[in-house]
DNA sequence: GTTGTGACCATAATACATTTTGGTCACAAT
DNA sequence: ATTGTGACCAAAATGTATTATGGTCACAAC
């Protein structure tokens, strides 16, 4: 029985979830996307690079953003599993906080504009409100609550506020430096603009 | 002797500085651009709107975008002094950071979505770094520090970090707010939103 | 000197014909 | 039932010829 994606948005639900041509698919997408672009890429251009017809991509994709969407996915993840590395090799909650907040600096700029096509994608995905980013964002929230918590129960942070309001509002005060679309407006002195950020998220915290 | 404009872009210095029919363009134009947009009307609708040729306008202003810019700089100090009267009528500095932040929400929101045409001026200000939008933020980074020196007087806010980190700071998290093309990205929960922040703020300041 | 303009140019915007592309479907092979 | 496709369509992208627009300048009226 085919399951009935009841998403907002259509997910890649299509076909088998893991078949071996899927992962072709996504092979490809990754490669021509990086090289040429999301744009350039066009389906049949997939087809032909793993030998199928354009047609047999559509068995497992219900369009070519659901391919995009994926491939953005992945990438974001990338992201989530530095910052996660990041904040699990240094201890204590304000380090941290720091660390994320640097991270995901250092891996978004590199993501962004290193691999300038991706870019188009994180783009499209973060103003077109794709379940990709919005899965993303609420990742960094949880680590960034888990940090918190940790936070108070060492001491380290005030637990007047709720946590819950504390976790939103920094995350709103990193959000211009995760979200690509204003990440392009934030890219002068970045680097102290997101230290300056820092400390003064950690002055809030303060017990 | 005509005095070199030696400014990085080309001011509106050209021709009698006050005179009536530069009064009459920027009456025109400030009407047009808001009734049909800035790309919609051209120099030419200008001219005949007040019986000038349109070679005349260019004894005036150096480009069409100068037009803009000084209707843009207008737009933006009535910002200016809505946030300006706001915390004049409101007191202890605390207070007057959460009315600064709720102004300044609440006028851009009217300014950019209210007269949805002078949006893409103020876009293209910010956008292309215009000196408009630079005189603007540093009118409000101006005004900010002003209430976070009085607080620091008064005993409300903290005395350790330097001031003008503070200023730099604070400025950042609401930046996004102010900003034209990253206001477009806030919009949601915006009301929420700059509350939390507001108090993050104000927690960060306590002493 | 100040006020004012029509004619002129290079480039940007527009409009339109043509081609590409995303996406579907009936149908074939195993 | 699963694997696979060529033919087909509406809509978007592209190239191109044409027009409109921003901007200048020599020159005229006062």
């Amino acid at each position: 029985m085919p399951m009935k994606n009841t998403a907002p948005y259509p997910t890649t639900a299509r076909g088998p979830a893991d078949h071996d041509v899927r992962d072709q698919i996504v092979a490809a997408a990754t490669d021509h996307f990086r090289r040429y672009g999301y744009e350039k890429t066009t389906v049949s251009d997939l087809a032909k690079a793993i030998g199928f017809s354009k047609a047999y991509i559509y068995k497992f994709f219900e369009s070519k953003q659901a391919i995009g969407e994926m491939i953005c996915t992945n990438c974001l993840r990338e992201i989530e599993n530095d910052v996660r590395e990041a904040i699990a090799t240094v201890e204590g909650p304000p380090e941290k906080l720091r660390r994320m907040f640097k991270t995901i600096v250092e891996s978004s700029l590199r993501l962004f504009f290193q691999d300038r096509n991706l870019f188009e994608i994180a783009a499209s995905a973060a103003g077109g409100r794709w379940p990709a980013t919005i899965a993303y964002e609420e990742c960094l929230h949880g680590m960034l609550q888990d940090i918190l918590q940790q936070g108070r129960l060492s001491g380290d942070f005030e637990r007047k506020t709720p946590l819950d309001e504390t976790a939103r509002s920094i995350y709103l005060v990193m959000r211009p430096y995760l979200h690509p679309l204003m990440l392009q407006y934030n890219l002068e002195n970045i680097e102290e603009a997101r230290m300056q950020l820092s400390s003064l998220i950690l002055r809030s915290l303060s017990p």
